[in-house]
RNA sequence: GUGGCUAUAGUGUAAUGGCAGCACAGGACCCUGUGAAGGUCUUAGUACGGGUUCAAAUCCCGUUAGUCACCCCA
């Protein structure tokens, strides 16, 4: 392949043709879903101040230390592209205030997100996600929601072997019990864990309970688990959300050892995780939780609230694999050829009746050869052709052609579209 | 940020140190106003830079890009 001198930048990708038929069928099954729960759509720039993210997702975080593209303005301003959904969705809640609206507030979002890493199979620097946020009560039912609404539009684009894994990582006042516990736990086992654990039970030590590494797995399934730490007001909510996922046959999975790589995160915590032939554990293809303490970080206010949000490039992967059927190919109803100058200047007239008439029609002024003309309407699978002419732009004419039977009709060019649609009515 | 693998025409592939080939796609024609088959012709390639060799797509080094895994995450 000839060096080409510019190309996307790394991580990034064109969304070709032959894909978008996905994104289309994903981003009408979410609205359908979002419209029928009473969820109103919200759009938030691509570009927020730096602080919001530093300040909600957390400074110890890698999306804040590494994997934000970071810029400034002629006027000196920092920002960023936005990394995730809900800090910026959180941020226009306060802004136009909508703390003065019926609460809850439920919102839902699609649209593309930047993090600076290292592409591999269903990471790429710019992705798109969909997510949706309810804002404004602390209802278990709300969390609940907000995963049934996840399972089932995942459900709808035909996604196979699905479970929840959720877990409560409990308060501000009983995580920070746990993690103490913890990390009493841990102090004496360092020699046990690997090089990245040892730093996490430093920086973040909730991370230590995801690790993979067999060994550090060994040690942490002796630890104590947060499940005895939450307190009653935690414990009470995690267990009402599971009564609900029970009664709606959401199927779950305790996992005490699930937690979040961002620091605004309160109680429940869940992922959505496809469980594959092999057994191999997946990337998520979605995660989400509560978050009641994220508006204290943004605006001084605490309001509970909670979320999700769903990686479309992760869901397309598994719909290709599913051979998961989009494709929505209306054939235009009809051809146009034409020959000779006069006819092509006519033919421009006729397209532009048919669009008033809201049927497609195809043509290939590119060539002007008949033969050529034919060939193309047929490898595009359209069974009717318009034939115009220098002699029927001057009779006022055209031929309509089928192409199955081969059987030709002249008909008065005024008529075109009332002939197209008769034809077509009797397939 | 760390490590593995890969790079031949628009796409998919062959050539294992000795003439860069095939298929599909594109274009022209056989047929100047009538398609589906068939045929003829044609466009277009060894990512970049260096090294080894009589000889490099092929072996070595570097660069770039892609990809996969780790980390982390959607």
């Amino acid at each position: 392949m000839a060096k080409l001198k510019f190309q996307t930048p790394t991580g990034m990708h064109d969304i070709l043709p032959e894909d978008q038929a996905y994104y289309q069928r994903i981003f009408e099954t979410i609205k359908k879903f979002f419209d029928f729960y009473g969820y109103s759509r919200i759009e938030t720039p691509i570009l927020e101040d730096v602080e919001l993210f530093n300040r909600s997702v957390g400074e110890g975080t890698d999306i804040v230390e590494k994997e934000m593209y970071l810029l400034k303005t002629r006027g000196g301003d920092s920002l960023a592209l936005r990394p995730e959904g809900t800090a910026p969705v959180m941020r226009a809640y306060f802004q136009n205030g909508m703390v003065s609206l019926p609460q809850p507030v439920k919102l839902w979002y699609y649209g593309p997100f930047f993090r600076y890493e290292r592409p591999q199979a269903g990471r790429y620097r710019q992705f798109y996600q969909f997510g949706s946020e309810i804002i404004g009560d602390e209802d278990p039912f709300f969390d609940v929601q907000t995963i049934l609404i996840l399972y089932n539009i995942l459900d709808d684009l035909k996604i196979k072997n699905m479970i929840v894994r959720i877990n409560s990582i409990g308060d501000e006042e009983c995580r920070g019990e746990y993690k103490k516990v913890l990390a009493r736990f841990l102090k004496n086992k360092k020699n046990s864990l690997c090089k990245d654990c040892q730093n996490r039970s430093k920086t973040n030590i909730l991370r230590v309970l995801d690790c993979k590494n067999p060994k550090c797995r060994e040690v942490i399934s002796q630890a104590p688990q947060i499940m005895d730490y939450l307190c009653e007001g935690c414990k009470n909510h995690l267990k009402e959300v599971l009564e609900y996922l029970d009664e709606l046959k959401i199927p779950y999975m305790l996992d005490s050892f699930l937690v979040r790589g961002l620091d605004y995160y309160t109680r429940t915590v869940f992922e959505i995780e496809v469980q594959d032939s092999e057994g191999g554990r997946q990337e998520a293809l979605s995660g989400g939780g509560r978050y009641d303490i994220l508006g204290k970080a943004i605006a001084g206010e605490a309001i509970p609230a909670c979320g999700m949000a769903v990686g479309v490039e992760r869901v397309i992967q598994k719909m290709k694999d599913n051979e998961v059927d989009v494709s929505n190919k209306k054939h235009a109803h009809v051809f146009l050829a034409q020959i000779g100058p006069m006819a092509k200047k006519r033919g421009v007239v006729i397209i532009e009746e048919f669009r008033k008439a809201n049927m497609k029609i195809a043509e290939c002024f590119n060539k002007d050869s008949l033969k050529l003309q034919l060939a193309k309407a047929n490898k595009m699978g359209i069974k009717n052709v318009i034939i115009i002419g220098q002699k029927e732009t001057i009779q006022n004419t055209a031929i309509i052609r089928n192409m199955e039977t081969g059987k030709q009709l002249e008909v008065s060019q005024e008529d075109i579209v009332k002939e197209i649609k008769k034809t077509i009515k009797e397939d």
